[in-house]
DNA sequence: TCGTAAGCGAGACGGTACGTCCTGTCTTCAG
DNA sequence: CTGAAGACAGGACGTACCGTCTCGCTTACGA
């Protein structure tokens, strides 16, 4: 598939070709997999895919909006609900970092993070990409705020912030190998940081 | 100084010449002030510095190279030290947020985190570079450590990496401006989970 | 009319639009004598004639095809005939610089000679045209030969050549704001040698 | 010699490196001989020449520029002294047209005044080389002149712009195979109309 | 009377070329 | 014998057109 569907596609008229479309993410998906962020050029996914530059910037203005929609293609990782926020979080973390280190995702979400440090609309979509990840995670703390292992008076959003920053600069300084027990024991501090107090 | 004196510098013989090198690396400073890392370029540099691009492959063999000098010749962030570690770490960080939102420096280390995802030279400097600044930042939980604020068999290091991660994340998301209540409440989540149990 | 009642402009069913075709040969004319020979593209007449790009495919096979009908749309400059030869060459000289130079066909004639020199078809089209008209101007020739102010012998063909090829490189070298006396003297040598030997 | 010795040509320092010079003009005149003016672009001619496009542009700064030094680096065509001046010209046109025929020569000239049609910098250097060539010309009458064979009121000028508006038609319109009576005959026309009155 | 066939505006498609910018290497030459 | 200067091959950028295609519609005409 890919690569060698793409041989003969052609225009389906006057409306977005879902086959191209295709054709480009995963493209763009192999690229970043074989060749990285140093080789993610729009020329190489348009030689790849076999479609014309244009069509590319007529429905990705940037590389960065190309970036994001790959990211998004990609499995979720999924968050444990163990009924312990330590659990949950650890679990969390653990499932990411090997998402992260095992599929092309954590290839794409660095890139995306170093493409937004010179590109603004990069930056922009990260942004509205996190708020998203911030709420899903605050969930896990609502949660245990709901069975009393987290105090009312805690904000989630900083404490999710805490878990993705800890997330983020691993994968930027590629320790995604973290050992288990030290992602347990960051978690466990900051779990303890905002349990009520008795 | 800087670009103005480059005008009409001339080679010194069979040694670099310091003043070139002097030139380049301010004249880089001044691009990444005036046009952020998208702007960053060899050419840039040269151009601004009024050297051979040469002269700057000669001394420094990669765009991370150069940055990484640049940001070694920035000012450090003083660390506080009030006797009180939430406070230690709090003013830490809002002098760090203040001190990269207000000088070139945030530039400077966004870009040397963006370019070590496609540069592995880049990459192994900000890694050596980073396990500095957990010795650094772990002395401040050491110290607390000693005064009994802290729990004696908690890992510095992770406690240092907690608090570097929030500080890159908002470095890379633009939100260096945030309100100082939030940073505080950070800092307590963390520190009441490192805190001796009674 | 023209561009604007283009608006809304749709189909009359299984047979061409002659309003179609009228916009896109006005919109075609338009293109040249606004942007030239440099700005005439098919896209941008589809644009100004709201018409759609295989629309005008259909009708005209080529840049070329479009070229020669909206010159052949344009207004014929006139021949005098003043009973005198070299009255009537000059005369139509001077009109034939004065109609490139003051319409669009001046434009339009130097684009399709232009385009002859890439492409065969403008070229079989500029071929035919020309010896229509160098029969047109053969006349002029042939009126003189009767009156005697022209040798039996003389091969109006010929003629009409020379003066047509005149009134090409004035019009390709842009010097179509020649001096009266100049066009009169070219004619005059003209005239001179092909009149009867006494 | 040529897209051959290209291979692995390298900058020669701080200066023009003239085989890179040449390599290009070669390749273009491939080019146009190859694939004529409608395949003339600067990518061919920097995939042929295996130069960089901003090699090219460094140097000619448009298509017309290139075309005009490929042009100037044809061989001159001769013009013959017979001491009759109906026979250098006719002899000039002969040559000049199997030149045209036989050599790249006539594609380049071709296709330089088709350039010049869209694009300024052609005309402005066609117009200066179409200058000088008036004055070559214009020597052949000025010999007639003093041989007594040309009236001495004659603008040598204008006649030579008959002559060169002749060959130019012929050029533009593919009639490079003329028949010499024609071409002389065309010749005499002109040459009888300037001769002195007994 | 109605189905069908063709023309229409629209615009996406795979491509080619444009002219510019940058990369990292190379050579020359002034000092 | 260094270092500045800048040319070099190469490749990516983002844009403009090319000529072709299909869509969804409208209308004329033949069955």
């Amino acid at each position: 598939m890919g690569e060698a569907a793409a041989r003969g596609r052609k225009s389906i008229g006057a409306k977005r070709n879902p086959e191209s479309a295709d054709a480009i993410i995963e493209a763009a998906e192999g690229v970043l997999r074989e060749a990285g962020y140093a080789g993610f050029s729009i020329e190489a996914v348009a030689r790849r895919a076999r479609a014309g530059k244009p069509t590319i910037y007529r429905w990705w203005p940037s590389k960065a909006a190309l970036l994001i929609e790959v990211y998004q293609r990609q499995k979720r990782v999924e968050t444990p609900d163990t009924g312990n926020i330590e659990d949950d979080l650890a679990g969390f973390l653990k499932n990411l970092f090997a998402h992260w280190r095992d599929t092309p995702s954590g290839n794409i979400f660095r890139s995306l993070i170093a493409e937004a440090q010179s590109d603004g609309t990069a930056a922009a979509a990260l942004a509205e990409y996190s708020k998203g990840r911030r709420g899903h995670t605050g969930r896990m703390i609502e949660r245990a705020k709901a069975r009393g292992e987290v105090a009312a008076d805690v904000d989630a959003g900083i404490v999710a912030d805490l878990i993705a920053s800890y997330a983020w600069r691993h994968l930027l300084t590629d320790r995604l190998d973290e050992d288990d027990a030290m992602i347990r024991a960051a978690v466990r501090y900051v779990v303890r940081g905002i349990a009520p107090t008795p």
